[in-house]
DNA sequence: CGCAATGTTCGAAA
DNA sequence: TTTTCGAACATTGC
């Protein structure tokens, strides 16, 4: 389940394996992945373009093509793999578009669950983009400030998760790094918002950074592996807190970790670490 | 067989 | 108007 780390680690395997290439042809297989413009209109407006970069923001890729930007958002379960030249590409019920390059090579997606999307906008358009306009900062020292996170935190009603999981807050967290980032920070993941004290609010900012960044650095967890589709280096594990870990001792105090749901969502916790405090609100 | 899982969008509710 | 909630989306795997 790609969220930022994992789909930066895409990027960057992308950039090695594809950067420069020119599009020969391009295969739908399934329609419905294909978001605008007409599945025609997006195959013929590809033909003769080079992919001069491959850019991130929050969980999209962008495909930085001669004359136009292509989103690619892999969902849960999106894949890209990568097939050279006078390779035998691997084509299943799982391959939905495919893109032939005029070196003889490949690029083919993958999605189980044919939930990932794909628009073709014009250059320098993906800024505007449904998706990514509403984006919050991304989760970097430089862009994401925690006076702006205090202020988002005070004037919201809902609970601490679903916040961190609200893109216009913070891009690129999902239901995994939400978990952990509030197992290290010591909040319980259905704590109000608004009372967060200032030392909470500052850790749980501290902790995202740090796991992103780390995650990032580690090449993305792997909850499933990931296919060798984005660059050589694979993906190594990065250890996870709670997520999954439902029984398991907390490694910090080992008390069994729980599982509740919260907005939906399956929700690792730590009983111990994190407590739900009641408090008044000011 | 029924349901959980996942991220985003959309429509409804507040 | 804005924010929040819940359904929908597609499919697999338990």
């Amino acid at each position: 389940m790609p969220e930022l780390p994992e789909v930066e680690t895409v990027r960057k395997g992308l950039v090695t394996l594809v950067q420069d290439k020119t599009v020969a042809e391009v295969i739908v297989r399934w329609p419905k992945i294909i978001e605008s413009p007409a599945v025609d209109t997006f195959c013929q407006k590809l033909i003769g373009q080079v992919i001069n970069d491959i850019a991130r923001r929050g969980k999209f890729l962008i495909f930085e093509f001669t004359d136009f930007d292509l989103i690619s958002h892999l969902r849960m379960e999106g894949k890209y793999e990568y097939t050279p030249k006078n390779t035998e590409a691997p084509v299943d019920k799982h391959t939905h578009v495919i893109f032939k390059f005029t070196d003889g090579s490949q690029l083919s997606y993958h999605d189980v669950r044919k939930f990932g999307r794909m628009a073709l906008v014009e250059k320098g358009q993906y800024p505007f983009y449904k998706g990514i306009k509403q984006l919050g900062p991304e989760p970097v020292e430089e862009e994401f400030s925690l006076q702006a996170f205090e202020k988002k935190l005070q004037h919201s009603s809902s609970l601490i998760k679903p916040l961190l999981l609200n893109q216009k807050v913070v891009a690129g967290l999902g239901n995994i790094y939400a978990d952990e980032v509030l197992w290290l920070a010591k909040i319980h993941p259905q704590q109000p918002a608004r009372t967060l004290t200032k030392k909470e609010a500052e850790s749980l900012h501290q902790a995202i950074i740090a796991i992103l960044a780390k995650a990032v650095r580690a090449g993305g967890t792997t909850i499933r592996s990931y296919k060798n589709a984005l660059g050589e280096a694979g993906f190594f594990q990065v250890s996870l807190n709670v997520y999954g870990k439902t029984g398991e001792p907390c490694p910090r105090c080992e008390t069994p970790i729980k599982k509740i749901k919260v907005a939906q969502r399956g929700t690792h916790f730590c009983p111990h670490c994190q407590k739900l405090k009641r408090r008044k609100l000011s």
